[in-house]
DNA sequence: TATTGTTATACTCTATAACTATA
DNA sequence: TATAGTTATAGAGTATAACAATA
């Protein structure tokens, strides 16, 4: 194609460490920009509408979402992974939760250094609620880009994150 | 094609005001998650290498990125409204940008409510130094995405932004 | 009256580091 | 020694509202 003007192997700058030419990086940097003002503005909208129509935060939601496919319950440990968060900041928006009466924390048996948080019956139910308009919210957010075009992206964007799942660990 | 088990048209669900169907819906939703992930993931990468190299925010970054390209300098109400944040806060990041000697600020003569921030020699020069480092590691964290998907995700996220654009200003 | 920017306040999310208790 | 979680602290980002100056 036309593209190529600048293509020179990736193999001869850099073998596999990843170095992009000037050319590329700055394309790169372009869809970086991209990315982060869309995913902004849908962040903003979001959870603008979470606050005002329930007086959560996308981060409680998060852990919501994360809790309630484990009836069994999730490690604070293995909740911080998954939410990308340290361990101190999972202290806390489970104290939140724990107050709100939508999870419950107790020692786990097996490492009595850990504890495992359940997603509670009123936990569930709020949850399942703001699910359906966060369904709702993000389904009209999105409306205006073709079915199609919504796939691919999904597509796309997974490859990117299988990409930064094998990055040399920064 | 086999995606339409549930492809009752969008305009029988509603002529144009962007309702989705029920599949639909999630589906948008796992684009949305992964939107997310991804966009997190880098600017944690990138928050973390700009404070640990230079000391400095995303959003000081991003400020001084506008402004930048404006050797007139901007108004403080635009920069508002380019960095999608509310007044207060740009009063703090201009207070901040000022104290590091990378900007000036100085009354409109033609409407005295206004302020013109302007980036100085040294805010640029810093800049210019934090770009050339912010593209190389924007390049290598975006390495493992072919240079064709790069391009295609460019595309397509243009047209999420622009339809974005074309909400019904909620 | 409306707009620009400032100030003050508060809240959320986050990282870091020191700490306890277990392993 | 290493790990799980807590606590305390700090800082960034944000929203809101009251306010001054100007339009």
């Amino acid at each position: 194609m036309e593209l190529s003007s600048h293509t020179e192997t990736p193999s001869e700058t850099s073998p596999d460490s990843g170095a992009l030419s000037g050319t590329d990086e700055r394309q790169a940097v372009r869809l970086w920009l991209r990315l982060l003002g869309c995913t902004h503005r849908l962040e903003q909208a979001l959870g603008q509408r979470l606050r005002r129509g329930f007086g959560t935060s996308l981060a409680r939601f998060d852990y919501l979402a994360q809790l309630q496919h484990y009836p069994d319950g999730l490690r604070m440990k293995t909740l911080s992974r998954r939410l990308m968060v340290t361990g101190g900041n999972i202290t806390g928006l489970t104290d939140q939760l724990l107050a709100d009466g939508f999870v419950t924390r107790e020692v786990d048996a097996k490492d009595r250094r850990s504890h495992i948080v359940r997603i509670t019956p009123l936990g569930l139910a709020t949850f399942e609620c703001m699910a359906v308009a966060h369904r709702q919210w993000v389904g009209s957010l999105l409306a205006g880009v073709p079915e199609g075009d919504r796939r691919l992206l999904h597509h796309l964007l997974g490859g990117l994150a299988q990409s930064l799942d094998n990055l040399p660990a920064e």
